[in-house]
DNA sequence: CCTACGATTGAGACCGGACTCACATCGGTT
DNA sequence: AACCGATGTGAGTCCGGTCTCAATCGTAGG
């Protein structure tokens, strides 16, 4: 029933103390719980702690332990259903061990993806977790692991960083699905995909993130296992906001030569691509054949529902997590380490190539 | 060109001075640009400051401003993308303030709320935006409230707490809807909701989400007006995962006198109750209207497009960010305070009420 | 040439906990 | 009765910054 009003200063140490009629020393002790405190003297800490309604400051706490019970999450979107359910994953799991989060957005930004790493740092967190922007741009990630401190990829994995990495097989789950398109009768296969190169795409480009490399060199493989030509000039990268990205659609629906099939990379493209699609009057999958990365709940509402490739988004979000946390606390890492599958979800979207009517 | 390896200590204002030759003071008035330092000082500080990679310990630096320049937010679900977007608005306008987010899930449960704003009030964040589980618990608000540390709420009021709260008209918008659905024709409106109450629901309950009961209100006050019976029978709370809500919904659609038009009060629950429908081989809108709240992208993609209630959430979130660094940085309220409205966007999943067939 | 005042500068206090160290105290040994 | 190890306890240091305060330096005004 304590009535005290708006107090400036919070409730420390010393102030326990002093109502306990105790040392700082002592009062701490029988807060922090360690260390040798008598019954009495417990008791008594405790009771003015109650009646003080004392809160320890993590602040300090973290400064003189070194460790600040959180972890930086950095993504690209948490807008992205995609990160907004590993967000859960990490964020369920750091919970259970009493770790926080403190979470960055890049916009795919590199030099975002830079600064929210050293503010990070500077706030001493425990470990970081990142979707790297850039496979390639990765002094920052190198630095950070340099430094000692424990970092966890997601999703992507970083030229030349041997850090730990939680991510499903890309280019095997591309070369299955490429090959499902294959034998529908597609080899005309567009794929589109936000990621921003400096140059446009043309065969042997570097590009900037191994998912999207991986991806493409299973289809790649895919084709050449098949005996068919991979269709380069269908791959359709920086792609932007919606407009652009139905822009891309269009181009290669209506080109002379025009794809059959058209592959999403991920959940944000798919919405503009299905809905130029449907603009166009074209009708899944009779006219156009449609594929996407990652399987959202929606995809099963539209007609027909969409053929998706299905990552353990959550489970991948919380197995980063968990690594994390075991590399903070010393533990080795799992003797098998954990391996994430994507798995091709055959429902409507794909069908046998439409006869050219001509 | 420093090629000093794995160094166990970080780099501090001390190290830097020395390597200086000037006092600790000195090197942390030049590093803090604050006081009065001579040019040579400044150079030199700077340049081993640079030599040695000195990056501040932000904890210290907020020990003693008191200023830790975090905010911490705390939603029922990130999964959900109503969140998603609203957490990005308030990480896009924090991070243009200099402010860090910490995210704290609590999955509508009012006891890890209350423990989520201990644990970021200990960790000394600077104002927290929270969007209550419930609108009846709220001590654990007021306590921040008055212990002075700013407080926004999101999307739901708080009882008895005057605080600011960025949040839509839910009454006007909900009154506008059920109106839109009076008018084709509909009396059997049904309202399905994950709120969890103690009780069942009943004419008279008292609701624990200023959201929800602010809808129900506006659907009873539409009713009255249009002078038809509000259909308590067909409200339905307490919905949990996917199952239960495909449950409630063949409930209300299957029972003697079934609904002719059904309400989801979020995406989330929108997708299995949409689903559901599916399943029950009924067709929107022909056999059973279906109306929503939130505009998600996907929703335009299902055939046919689903009628919304369009919520400004980014907005709402920005909006929610600067009211809270306003406050953080005691600047007075806006004069007029931002005001958000839900629109309706009528697609094509709200039809004219269908003939029985008997 | 002497004084005064602003610019510089270094020593050290302080933020709020965690933890080291030296100093009791006390029942149990031999 | 002298000795020992296991508690209890308080004084004080440390973490890495910020900031106060008094001392020093330079030089412009008298």
């Amino acid at each position: 029933m304590s009535s005290d009003g708006a107090r400036r200063r919070d409730v420390t140490v010393a102030d326990v103390a002093k109502a306990a009629q105790v040392s700082k020393a002592q009062a701490a002790r029988a807060l922090g719980n360690y260390g040798a405190v008598s019954d009495d003297v417990r008791e008594r800490v405790l009771a003015a702690a109650e009646e003080l309604a004392y809160r320890p400051n993590e602040l300090a706490r973290s400064m003189n332990t070194g460790k600040s019970h959180t972890i930086g999450v950095v993504v690209g979107d948490i807008e992205n259903p995609h990160f907004g359910l590993a967000t859960r994953g990490i964020t369920d799991t750091a919970k259970k061990s009493g770790f926080n989060v403190i979470l960055i957005n890049t916009d795919e930004n590199t030099a975002a993806e830079v600064e929210a790493v050293s503010v990070l740092l500077d706030k001493r967190v425990d470990g970081l977790i990142v979707a790297p922007a850039s496979s390639v741009e990765t002094q920052h990630l190198r630095r950070v692991h340099e430094s000692g401190r424990p970092l966890v990829l997601l999703d992507r994995s970083a030229d030349g960083l041997t850090v730990e990495t939680v991510a499903v097989d890309m280019a095997a789950i591309s070369y299955e699905s490429t090959q499902y398109l294959l034998d529908a009768g597609h080899r005309r296969v567009a794929f589109i995909s936000t990621l921003r190169t400096g140059a446009g795409y043309s065969a042997g480009t570097r590009l900037d993130s191994s998912q999207i490399s991986d991806r493409l060199e299973g289809m790649r493989q895919a084709f050449a296992d098949g005996g068919c030509q991979f269709p380069e000039d269908l791959v359709r990268l920086n792609a932007g906001d919606a407009g652009s990205v139905r822009n891309l659609t269009r181009e290669v629906l209506l080109g002379a030569d025009p794809a059959t099939a058209v592959v999403a990379s991920d959940g944000l493209i798919a919405l503009s691509v299905v809905e130029a699609i449907q603009e166009m009057g074209l009708r899944i999958p009779d006219d156009v054949s449609f594929l996407m990365y990652d399987d959202f709940a929606w995809t099963r509402l539209t007609t027909p529902p969409l053929t998706v490739v299905a990552q353990p988004v959550y489970d991948m979000g919380a197995a980063a997590a968990s690594a994390l946390i075991r590399q903070i606390e010393g533990r080795p890492p799992l003797a098998p380490a954990p391996e994430f599958n994507a798995t091709l979800v055959r429902r409507g979207s794909v069908g046998a190539v439409a006869v050219p009517a001509r």
